[in-house]
RNA sequence: CGGGGCGUAGCGCAGCCCGGUCAGCGCGCCUGCUUUGGGAGCAGGAAGCCGGAGGUUCAAAUCCUCUCGCCCCGACCA
């Protein structure tokens, strides 16, 4: 194994690529397109899965589990759902060695098979609302595949809910949407654009789509969430209806919504740098790492137990704190590898802090470096833990804005793609000719951002008057 | 599916043009000693039917044919 990582500046792409292996978040598997996602990685994923989990069940909604297998002719059952899955289904057709009557598709999103079954546990009005989450594996047969980025199969976890009302099930997709930005912006200190996605971009079979939208270190737009409102298109689909406290029959109002291990791509190239990853203190799997350093075996348990104390009075804190006790390798190397493994702080102690009882302290986020005592330290580490997640958010926000540019032509956008960034722009083109800025700039319109400023301007493609903004990037 | 690249030790690669002491290098791994505050040093050692199949030849990692697989770029997409 070489050392380092490709510079970002060389090659955006293979510095991702190499993070993720050298970080070892995840390794490529013997099937293409699907990876490994290491313990590293998984513990992040972890966190990422329990603090959402959390706010899931916070907001009233409850875990269930739905099969993987789903019967071909459910797919089929909307229209544009089986338009827009079609092309990336892994169906199959043979089970105990024989042939299968009907294919069983293999679950690329679970609307489906959970409609499907909505149908059987809604009648009344009494029924609902079905708040219902499920934490899932899905595959879908992507041509090109990245590491967490887009794999052949992938975790998730997908909402799906059931409303009496148009208007509670648009506020369900609303709430979800407000609930993905939070956890961007408070865990992964990932500033996210929240706003609604147009006609072309939308997910198949919903009425409307919303997303969370953040800027990536090479500038691309990186979708990280999504939540739909579906109106009654699956109730219809499928025949779920209730009735009313009018007595009378009704199709269900639906919504979905889900993230995916993409965030921790996300996280990866939303703060790594060319010394590997960072990683926010909220998410880090370890928040401290200590590097003992000592020369003899008296020395080994004189910092050792020194080390301890601190390990104590962390953990107490609720720090999560780990000991790099390996003696096979050196100091420098461990440095090193949990740079490479973003640790938001990293102690370093030998005999002689041993001695004053120091502590030597290295920042990740900003590669600060400093002694101070021992007690000074343990007295400040949590808040200084808290004072990085805050500032390494600050410092996504302003790199977004920085990287953010209003424009007025369609030359204009041309200019934003070749040098990176977000387009801003007033908007009244149709999806035609969406379509045609994709194929000519390879731009996408991100989102229609949930905060317009009300004013009027000129569409930079059509030239109308319009008080409709939206965000367009090259996205991933 | 289109374009490009690549399969030689666990990983990264050289060798291929011009067949013949070419089975080689770096890292990693193993053993020992010395080391340990930014990727340790020295000495010794283990490890590869050169992606697979067929062919040409006295002789194939090297030339020819077929085949399998992977990576990158594009269309598609969380």
């Amino acid at each position: 194994m070489s050392k380092g990582v490709t510079p970002q500046s060389r090659d955006y792409a293979k510095w991702y690529t190499d993070v993720v292996q050298k970080a070892e978040l995840a390794d490529y598997s013997p099937v293409k397109g699907c990876m490994v996602i290491r313990p590293y990685g998984y513990a992040l994923w972890e966190n990422i899965k329990n603090t959402l989990d959390a706010m899931f069940k916070a907001s009233g909604h409850v875990n269930a589990y739905f099969p993987m297998l789903i019967p071909e002719s459910f797919l089929k059952k909307e229209a544009e759902h089986i338009e827009g899955f079609a092309p990336e289904l892994a169906v199959v057709t043979h089970g105990g060695g024989k042939k299968l009557e009907e294919p069983l598709v293999i679950r690329p999103t679970s609307e489906t098979i959970i409609w499907s079954m909505y149908k059987k546990w809604i009648n009344s009005y009494r029924d609902l609302p079905l708040l219902i989450n499920q934490w899932a594996n899905v595959v879908r047969w992507e041509m090109r595949t990245r590491l967490f980025l887009r794999t052949t199969e992938f975790l998730w976890q997908e909402g799906h809910t059931a409303h009496a009302t148009e208007k509670e099930a648009l506020e369900e997709a609303n709430k979800m949407i407000a609930v993905y930005r939070d956890f961007a912006e408070q865990y992964m200190a990932m500033p996210v654009l929240v706003g609604k996605k147009t006609e072309n971009e939308k997910f198949a079979g919903a009425v409307d789509t919303y997303t969370i939208e953040a800027m990536m270190g090479d500038k691309r737009a990186l979708q990280s969430g999504t939540s739909h409102y579906l109106g009654q298109n699956f109730a219809k689909a499928f025949d779920v209806t209730f009735q009313n406290e009018n007595n009378e029959l009704e199709y269900v109002y639906a919504s979905s919504w889900g993230v995916s291990t993409r965030l921790v791509g996300a996280l990866i190239m939303s703060h790594g740098d060319d010394k590997g990853l960072i990683l926010p203190p909220r998410l880090a799997p370890y928040q401290v790492v200590i590097v003992p350093i000592y020369r003899d075996e008296e020395g080994r348990s004189a910092v050792l137990s020194y080390i301890a104390t601190i390990t104590e009075s962390l953990e107490k804190n609720a720090v999560r704190v780990h000991v790099d006790q390996r003696d096979t390798v050196s100091p420098g190397f461990k440095f090193n590898d949990w740079e490479m493994k973003g640790v938001p702080l990293r102690l370093e102690i030998g005999p002689r802090d041993v001695e004053k009882e120091d502590v030597v302290l290295a920042r990740r986020d900003n590669g600060e470096k400093k002694t101070l005592s021992k007690n000074a330290f343990l007295s400040t580490a949590a808040a200084l833990l808290d004072t990085i997640q805050q500032e390494m958010f600050l410092n996504r926000r302003k790199f977004r804005e920085q990287n953010t540019f209003d424009i007025g032509s369609y030359d204009e956008l041309k200019d934003v793609v070749e040098k990176g960034g977000f387009a801003r722009a007033y908007w009244d083109g149709s999806g035609e000719d969406e379509k045609q800025i994709q194929e000519e700039t390879k731009a996408s319109i991100r989102c229609i951002p949930f905060e317009q400023d009300g004013s009027e301007g000129k569409c930079f493609y059509t030239g109308r008057m319009t008080k409709q903004q939206v965000v367009l990037a090259k996205a991933y």
